[in-house]
DNA sequence: CGTATTTGACCGGCGC
DNA sequence: GCGCCGGTCAAATACG
């Protein structure tokens, strides 16, 4: 798995300024994927690559070929864009440094809404893949998003085994691609993670992956050994 | 028989 | 205002 790391080096990846061990990427990443950083940690860093991938994906998905994974905040849009032709890893890095980064933590919401009015964010101006319906208003006005987490595997699985038990709740085929997308939410009551997943329309053996939301709670996977996973790391953030 | 998935309907946002 | 589109619901179906 260290081939990753190296991978996303080449990609150009791990630049920036943070003084993040190439080694353990940037921040101590739980056992599974669908947990989310703290927005402070977004919000300071504004996202990026790790340069591990977790252990339960690299292990319970053994027929995953997991060759290259790249971790990000991202939009819907963002997704598009990685997912439109001619987009690599290396721009996936550059798209969430963008300021288009900041829908994840909703203080895009007004400039969203208003379109027009957020001008700068509109570069590509098209249409957001907003999870319209069930967005959380505040005061009846701002509309809150629950962070995104996304990240792009080479992976002959959807579905990669991150710990938690999902359902799927609906199937979509979006335009201009050939693979439906897939929608699941966590099955623990109370708790509205959702995740979707798609496969990459020019290249079918990348799996996008993209989480809303933080658990409330800890992974519900029959890992009978949970103290694995340090109880200050998983239980309010995550 | 309880639970998960499938799948078309439906809903709301957005572009025109 | 209408139609397209992505996201969700929910009844029917499959699955164990």
């Amino acid at each position: 798995m260290s081939t990753t790391s190296q991978t996303m080096l080449n990609h150009g990846l791990l630049e920036d300024q943070d003084p993040v061990p190439p080694h353990m990427g940037f921040f101590p990443f739980p056992s599974n994927l669908t947990s989310l950083p703290p927005l402070g940690f977004h919000q300071s860093r504004s996202l990026k690559a790790f340069s591990t991938i977790p252990p339960s994906l690299a292990s319970d998905a053994p027929s995953s070929n997991l060759s290259e994974t790249f971790f990000s905040s991202a939009t819907t849009k963002q997704r598009e864009d990685i997912t439109s032709p001619g987009c690599r890893g290396s721009q996936l890095l550059s798209l969430n440094r963008s300021s288009a980064n900041l829908w994840a933590w909703g203080d895009v919401g007004e400039s969203l809404t208003g379109k027009r009015g957020g001008g700068d964010l509109d570069h590509h101006h098209h249409h957001l893949g907003v999870s319209s319906m069930k967005m959380k208003k505040i005061k009846g006005r701002r509309k809150v998003r629950e962070p995104r987490f996304c990240f792009k595997t080479m992976s002959d699985v959807d579905v990669l085994d991150d710990g938690y038990k999902w359902r799927k709740y609906g199937q979509k085929v979006v335009k201009n691609t050939q693979h439906p997308r897939s929608y699941y939410r966590c099955t623990q009551d109370n708790c509205r993670v959702k995740k979707r997943v798609e496969r990459l329309a020019e290249d079918p053996r990348m799996v996008i992956t993209t989480y809303e939301g933080r658990h409330a709670h800890s992974p519900s996977h029959d890992m009978e050994d949970q103290s694995q996973t340090p109880s200050h790391l998983n239980n309010f953030f995550w």
